[in-house]
DNA sequence: TTACGTGTGTTCATCAGTTGAACGCACATA
DNA sequence: TATGTGCGTTCAACTGATGAACACACGTAA
């Protein structure tokens, strides 16, 4: 996963959760402790997520992250870029895959049609 | 690139061009010279490639890597794994990309016109 | 109050994977 | 012979990720 998806992911769980742990993005991202921990503070310097105290004013642990409203611009410039770059993963995909169809000589199209249409 | 799709188009480009030097490999499959090595000294330890001396005999460098066999075989196998893997991760594609276009709003399926139809 | 358990963010030694410069070798050529 | 070229091979060094261990601030119960 490369950083600015990583980032992009964050940025996409915490809008949604702000009082997600670090522990808990790192299992749903599929990541570790120590890289979730390496992006938030990554985020937090740059301004686009605040870190705020939880339960307890004088707390300095169990944060809640809110995305600034840089933060939120940035997610969403983010998602776009994002998204056209799997939109592109995509037809590269169906390129390889036909490809690899014509090589191998299979007329297995089929498959195709129990998909989800497009 | 996992090492079994790196054995996959290892053998994929030795299969149709034996006379592949490793750094043309390595240059052709975006990795280092080493890696290259690495994985055909693998792929001639599990007999999938035979090494045979090239332009002399007394030659030991400046192979033909021609597949053996079990080579053949193996890269069929490999192959129709690859690909069903590809339409699998394509399909994944199309639902994250749904997902992202109702989280970002976007009503634009028009691209999806453009693009090579299914 | 005190002592302990829990869950948090933080740190960093360790590891697995990759790299490509450097090397030894076998030619072709002069 | 001497030199240049291109090959496969090696491996020290780099990169990035890991997660165990840690320090801390609570809640809870004795």
């Amino acid at each position: 996963m490369r950083p600015e998806d990583l980032r992009f992911q964050v940025l996409r769980h915490l809008e949604q959760k702000p009082d997600m742990t670090q522990r808990e993005l790192a299992a749903a991202l599929g990541i570790s402790l120590g890289r979730v921990n390496y992006c938030i503070q990554a985020l937090i310097e740059r301004g686009l997520v605040k870190a705020a105290n939880f339960r307890n004013s004088r707390n300095k642990r169990a944060y809640l992250y809110k995305l600034t409203p840089r933060g939120l611009s940035e997610k969403a410039a983010l998602a776009l870029r994002f998204l056209r770059r799997k939109e592109q993963e995509r037809q590269v995909l169906l390129q390889e895959i036909e490809a690899l169809r014509a090589e191998i000589g299979q007329a297995n199209h089929e498959h195709e049609k129990h998909e989800q249409g497009e």
